[in-house]
DNA sequence: CCACACTATTTAA
DNA sequence: TTAAATAGTGTGG
């Protein structure tokens, strides 16, 4: 899949650990970026939007910031997954299923998908991911209680997993 | 074609 | 026993 996104606004999301990019399709919430890639890009504006972005924005800034403490997320802006393949859409959507404080294997997660064998897959997919900590990537780690790896930075994998954990029942 | 955020198996020491 | 090579997988360069 090769399509590229039309992106109708990016904006910024003040947290205590710095500001994140959102950018958002017509559809939805197309791609979240951490505070050292969104820097690298710079962000834009927003201006009168008379899109749902504007509350489309407000529940992925609450989302995060629940994300970034380690907490369950009480609501989620929605999210534009056009740009991923049929494989990967599932993987995301096995990923929505993973609880808060808890984490899967790569492979445990193909074999969810009735694909044993692809872990390695499914660990593409999971870096294909667009909107980290809303799909929580970072709760799958390798079979053997390695950490994996992560896109947006292996510190805030180890961070999010230490907050989850930290509360885990 | 090759390289991966993988891993179970096999093969060698 | 432990260590290294390998096959199987989907996607992207």
């Amino acid at each position: 899949m090769k399509n590229k996104q039309t992106f109708v606004a990016t904006l910024k999301i003040k947290t205590d650990e710095g500001d994140f990019l959102a950018r958002y399709s017509p559809a939805g919430l197309a791609r979240l970026d951490f505070p050292e890639a969104a820097s690298r890009k710079s962000g834009v504006g927003s201006k009168g939007l008379a899109t749902p972005v504007r509350r489309w924005h407000e529940l992925t800034t609450r989302a995060v910031r629940l994300a970034l403490q380690g907490r369950p997320m009480a609501a989620k802006p929605p999210v534009d997954l056009s740009h991923g393949t049929a494989f990967q859409r599932k993987v995301w959507a096995a990923l929505l299923a993973i609880p808060s404080g808890q984490t899967k294997t790569y492979a445990r997660l193909a074999a969810s998908l009735k694909k044993p064998k692809a872990a390695r897959a499914v660990g593409g997919a999971c870096g294909a991911n667009p909107v980290p900590l809303l799909i929580p990537c970072h709760r799958v780690v390798a079979a053997h209680g390695g950490l994996g790896g992560f896109s947006g930075g292996l510190h805030w994998k180890r961070k999010l997993l230490g907050r989850e954990q930290a509360r885990r029942q």
